[in-house]
RNA sequence: ACCUCGGUAGCUCAGUUGGACAGAGCACCCGCCUUCUAAGCGGGCGGUCGGCGGUUCGAAUCCGCCCCGAGGUGCCA
């Protein structure tokens, strides 16, 4: 079984895999609405002419308001190659470009910037094609192949802690993302299922004749610590790997006759498992269910979509084991060693174990089965496995022996990209892992509960305002809306990070409304939705306003909304779930200082009115959008 | 010992893959509700980007060497 979440560690494996091939980002489809893609294509004609070079013009979005509205920042990096005057090449270039329709104002700065000021109408148009896409102008997969995510993996007999609730979630979200991106994504739930811990717990179930059918989680979870440490012997084989005296190692020896008992009668458990034993296998089954009914009940909570549907674990792929094994053995690129089973690497010492000297499988077998089912028989073309950090030196002898023979492959042979999108650990107040082991820290479901209740008193609290638009909501209503923006919290506080740092467990820090928050942002939508009911006004009256773009505010604010499809795709590309939570903040403070500065329903004039409606209206779309990135709900009201 | 990841404001973190004076949020200070939701807006305070060298028009970002922290390293998962 994989116990995937006991603690610590940073990094990815993801960042080289995925950035490897700079011309595929090139040539990736772009936004059509996008005044960066117009801006590139532009340039990049006039540096080809001016260069005779198919450079990327590097059109960035200006990191300073007085610098424009964006930059072209090819011209240094070119002059650096043909050893020219790099103001000069960014003038020559900029001579060369037809920037008719496209920019009112051009010029070079600094070192060699291109600072643009785009044509108020040209943004209009722009706004006006986004506004036309029903994706938000995001461009159709070309990809067909289908995105398979490992996700949430939790282990049956075990509670889930706090350490689930980013595998849950991040790779929930990364399967909103490639959904989004119009991928064909398939959710994988690698439950540990299977094997000797389930056996031991299935034992002392039945030594202690407990009650199947009214077994509880915490049942469970008592009895599968308590099976791990009744047959734990580790002193004895210590004391003997140690050569301690005789003496000393009989003592041990009685004193673990009980565990090695146990053992036996758990190993004696697991061949009536795997020989399909009636009475075990309803057991066996009765336990996963037990198991399984707090994780349907977490993904409700949290809006993941996660169900039965995604379970496939260990015990799956029991049968293509011994396969597994032969593939290897007969390919030459395993070989026995020690009485095991490993595959050997060219380039570090260490080899990849695949068979026990006993004769038994590893996880490392397991995994190399589920992956060639993936790539192969679910299509994958990108397996994104999420899974704590700590576990990369695992997933890289896995991914280079599955390359190695092959199992990388979809149905048509095209290769698959295998990912470890490794996270960090939740640590503690003093900085260690929360251990589940030590059985008195928060499991998932105390967080969650405390994030609806905080919530709740937050959102309950609000309404007895009688000018609050929630005043007078039934309390049913205002938990709903509670347990909305407690859980948008949590997740917004793990999803908007680096997900392969750590971060201390901070539950009065998860659970902030203020700030850069997700309740914040929930906010803002709230707003928004309020604004709109208030107009009065039918959808086809606001979309066919024009977009007033005068003000600083309403103009910054309509940029940011144009950014939205590229933001999505670098998401799908870097795999980086805070992009989303960066944009939408900064999304959601546009829309807070346009709506300070700008007059919505008390403009000066009705076409302002209609106008400044559309863009509220684009804005809550976006806003809703993003938020479902996330899997966050955004209430009408709050 | 070796491998890997991290070190940015008092705290929690960003930093668009080498670009302009390093940005947010919290905390603290000062303003803004008879006006569309103050979970908000505007302003202020605050940093030798762990240290030292190197690469170049330009480095938090790339390279080298140190310091500190964490994780991993063959028959558990």
């Amino acid at each position: 079984m994989r116990a995937r979440f006991i603690g610590c560690a940073a990094f990815d494996t993801i960042r080289a895999p995925m950035s490897a091939d700079p011309t595929a980002t090139l040539n990736a489809a772009r936004p059509t609405h996008d005044p960066a893609t117009e801006l590139e294509v532009r340039f990049m004609r006039a540096i080809e002419k001016v260069t005779g070079t198919a450079a990327t013009a590097q059109v960035r979005a200006s990191t300073n308001a007085k610098f424009g509205d964006f930059q072209m920042n090819a011209a240094m990096a070119l002059a650096k190659e043909s050893k020219s005057n790099p103001r000069a090449l960014a003038q020559q270039i900029l001579d060369a470009t037809d920037l008719s329709g496209v920019a009112t104002m051009c010029e070079v700065a600094g070192p060699g910037f291109v600072n643009v000021t785009l044509e108020t109408a040209f943004i209009a148009q722009c706004m006006d094609a986004l506004c036309a896409s029903e994706t938000l102008g995001i461009p159709p997969a070309t990809d067909t192949h289908a995105v398979v995510i490992d996700l949430c993996g939790v282990n049956v007999a075990k509670q889930m802690h706090v350490g689930h609730l980013r595998a849950t979630i991040i790779g929930d979200s990364l399967a909103r993302v490639f959904e989004r991106l119009g991928r064909t994504v398939r959710r994988e739930n690698h439950l540990g299922d299977w094997g000797l811990p389930i056996a031991m717990t299935l034992a002392k179930l039945l030594r202690e004749k407990a009650d199947f059918a009214r077994l509880t989680l915490d049942d469970l979870n008592r009895v599968y610590r308590g099976a791990q440490q009744e047959t734990n012997i580790d002193d004895l084989t210590a004391a003997i790997a140690n050569h301690c005296g005789p003496h000393r190692i009989i003592e041990l020896e009685i004193q673990y006759e009980p565990a090695r008992a146990a053992m036996d009668n758990a190993k004696k458990t697991l061949i009536r498992l795997q020989s399909g034993d009636v009475e075990i296998v309803r057991l066996w089954e009765r336990i996963i269910a037990v198991t399984m009914d707090q994780v349907y009940d977490a993904a409700r909570v949290l809006n993941v979509k996660l169900s039965a549907d995604n379970n496939r674990g260990e015990s799956f792929f029991r049968d293509s084991l011994a396969g597994v094994i032969d593939a290897f053995a007969k390919s030459g690129l395993a070989r026995i060693d020690k009485g095991a089973m490993v595959v050997p690497f060219a380039d570090r010492e260490r080899p990849l174990l695949i068979q026990k000297s006993d004769g038994g499988f590893l996880y490392a077998t397991t995994d190399l089965a589920a992956v060639r089912f993936r790539t192969s028989e679910l299509d994958g073309s990108l397996v994104v496995y999420v899974v704590d950090a700590r576990q990369r030196d695992h997933f890289k002898d896995v991914f280079d022996a599955a390359r190695m023979i092959g199992w990388n492959r979809t149905k048509d042979g095209g290769e698959s990209q295998l990912v470890h999108l490794g996270f960090g650990a939740v640590l503690g107040a003093d900085k260690k892992p929360l251990k589940t082991r030590s059985g008195e820290n928060f499991t998932l479901k105390d967080l969650l509960d405390e994030a609806c209740d905080r919530g709740t008193a937050e959102v309950t609290r609000r309404a007895a305002d009688p000018s609050a638009p929630t005043h007078g909501l039934s309390p049913a209503q205002l938990s709903a809306i509670g347990c909305a923006v407690g859980i948008a919290a949590v997740k917004y506080a793990d999803l908007s990070g680096d997900l392969t740092k750590d971060y201390v467990f901070d539950l009065d820090a998860m659970i902030a409304f203020e700030g850069d928050t997700g309740p914040y942002l929930q906010y803002a939508h709230a707003r928004i939705a309020s604004i709109l009911a208030k107009s009065g006004e039918s959808d086809a009256v606001i979309g066919s306003a024009t977009i007033p773009l005068a003000e600083p505010a309403e103009r910054a604010l309509a940029l940011h909304l144009l950014r939205y499809a590229q933001m999505v795709m670098d998401v799908g590309r870097t795999l980086e779930t805070n992009r989303v939570g960066a944009y939408l903040a900064q999304l959601a403070s546009s829309f807070n200082s346009f709506y300070q500065s700008c007059p919505v329903l008390k403009a000066d004039d009705a076409a302002l009115r209609l106008g400044r409606l559309r863009l509220c209206a684009l804005t809550r779309v976006v806003l809703a959008d993003g938020l479902s990135l996330y899997g966050i709900i955004a209430p009408e009201r709050m």
